[in-house]
DNA sequence: AGCATTTGACCTCG
DNA sequence: CGAGGTCAAATGCT
C-alpha cells in the first residue's frame, strides 16, 4: 500500500501548492479591479485544495485502510451489514485470520436537528430517505427516549442504513440523528422525476405522530431542502469541527461517492403548529434569500475516510480541480453564497 | 389486507 | 449485571 500512501503525499503536496498558487492569483486579483466572478473561483479552488488537503492528514491519522467498497456490490453490502451494518447479532466473531480482512467502516455521523417552530416540536424531519421505525428505547439519564430507524428498503433492497433519533434533554426542539451505514437503495423519485425542486411535486405525509416523528418519502431532499431553509430549521452535524470550519461548503457536486447522497440530509419540517400546509408553501422567489441557516454540513472521521475512499479513484492526476467538484455553476446554483444577505 | 408503529422480551457488550 | 440495541408479536392505521 505504499503506493497508495506515497499517492496521498504528492496530492497532498499538490493540494497545498495549488492552493498557494492560487492564493497568490487571489491576491493579485485583490489588487486588481477584477471581476468578482474570477476572485470567487479562485477562493472556491483554494478552499477546495485546502479542503481536500486536510482530509488526506487526516485520512491518514486515522485510518489504516480503506473500505473502497462498492455500494452497488450486494455482497459487500452484505458482508457489512452482518459485521456490524447495524451492531447486531453477528458483531463478535470478526475474521480471526489476524487481520480482519473487511474492516467494516460503517459511516457514523452524528446530526443536529433543530425544529424550531412556535407551538410544538413535533414535527417531521425528512432526509430524503423512508425510514421505518424498529424500536424505542429509554435511555439512561435522557429525558427523551430514544428512536431506532431502519431503511424501509432493507429487506427489498437490501439497504442497511440506520439511525438514531434522540430528542436533546436541554432543548426540546433539537433533535440529535446518529445516521449508521450507508443507503444502498435507490430510492427514485418516481414522482414527477423533477429533480425534485418542484414543489408540487414534495408531498409530505402530514401525519404528525405523538413520537418522534414521521419519515417522509422525499427521494431528492434538494429541493426539499431549499424550501425547508425558511422553515428556521437548524442542522448541525457534529464532530470535526476543525474539519468544519475549513469548509463550509461541503463538496457541492458529485465525486465523492456515497457522500453525494449523504450530503443531502436536509431535514425537513413540518410545523406542526397547522402550518402543515405552508410547509411548502415557499415561493420560488424567496428560496434564494431566505438562507438564513447555517450550511456546516461536517462529516466525521469515518465520513471523511470514505469520502476519501471513495474518491480514491486515482486519475492519477494530480491537478486538483479536474476531480475536485467545486463547480461554480453549481455553486451559483444550489448554495447562493454571493447573495448578499446570505449570511444574515 | 397490507404496512407501519408500538412495546416488551431478548441479545450483546462493557 | 446494567445499558443499549434489535427482534417480533400485537396493535393501529389507511
Amino acid at each position: 500500500m505504499e503506493g497508495c500512501s506515497s499517492w496521498e503525499q504528492r496530492t497532498l503536496i499538490n493540494e497545498l501548492t495549488q492552493g498557494m498558487e492560487l492564493a497568490k492569483q487571489l491576491r493579485f486579483h485583490v489588487d486588481s479591479p477584477s471581476s468578482t466572478e474570477s476572485q470567487k473561483f479562485l477562493l472556491q479552488r483554494i478552499m477546495g485544495s485546502y479542503e481536500k488537503a486536510l482530509m488526506i492528514l487526516n485520512w491518514n491519522g486515522s485510518v489504516g485502510q480503506q473500505p473502497q467498497r462498492q455500494p452497488s456490490d450486494p455482497a459487500a453490502g452484505l458482508a457489512e451489514s452482518s459485521l456490524s451494518g447495524e451492531g447486531s447479532p453477528p458483531s463478535h466473531h470478526q475474521d480471526q485470520s489476524g487481520v480482519s480482512k473487511k474492516r467494516k467502516v460503517t459511516p457514523i455521523r452524528i446530526q443536529q436537528v433543530r425544529v424550531s417552530s412556535e407551538n410544538g416540536t413535533e414535527g417531521a424531519i425528512d432526509d430524503g430517505y423512508s425510514w421505518r421505525k424498529y424500536g424505542q428505547k429509554d435511555i439512561l439519564g435522557a429525558k427523551h427516549p430514544r428512536s431506532y430507524y431502519r431503511c424501509t428498503y432493507k429487506n427489498t433492497q437490501n439497504c442497511w442504513a440506520t439511525k438514531q433519533v434522540q430528542r436533546s434533554d436541554d432543548d426540546c426542539t433539537i433533535f440529535e440523528i446518529t445516521y449508521k451505514g450507508e443507503h444502498t437503495c435507490k430510492q427514485i423519485p418516481s414522482t414527477g422525476t423533477g429533480t425534485a425542486l418542484a414543489p408540487a411535486s414534495i408531498e409530505k405525509q402530514e401525519e404528525l405522530e405523538g413520537s418522534d416523528y414521521p419519515n417522509i418519502h422525499l427521494p431528492q431532499p434538494y429541493g426539499d431542502m431549499l424550501l425547508n431553509y425558511r422553515a428556521s430549521l437548524t442542522v448541525n452535524t457534529e464532530e470535526i469541527d476543525s474539519k468544519a470550519m475549513t469548509s463550509p461548503f461541503t463538496f457541492p457536486s458529485t465525486s465523492f461517492g456515497w457522500m453525494e447522497r449523504e450530503t443531502q440530509i436536509f431535514p425537513s419540517l413540518v410545523s406542526p403548529a397547522g402550518s402543515e400546509t405552508n410547509y411548502f408553501s415557499a415561493p420560488p422567489s424567496q428560496k434564494n434569500s431566505s438562507f438564513g441557516v447555517r450550511h456546516n454540513f461536517q462529516h466525521s472521521e469515518s465520513d471523511l475516510t470514505e469520502m476519501i475512499s471513495t474518491n480514491n479513484t486515482p486519475t492519477n492526476s494530480p491537478l486538483v480541480d479536474l476531480d475536485f467538484p467545486i463547480d461554480p455553476a453549481d455553486l451559483d446554483t444550489n448554495f447562493p453564497f454571493d447573495t448578499p444577505g446570505f449570511f444574515t
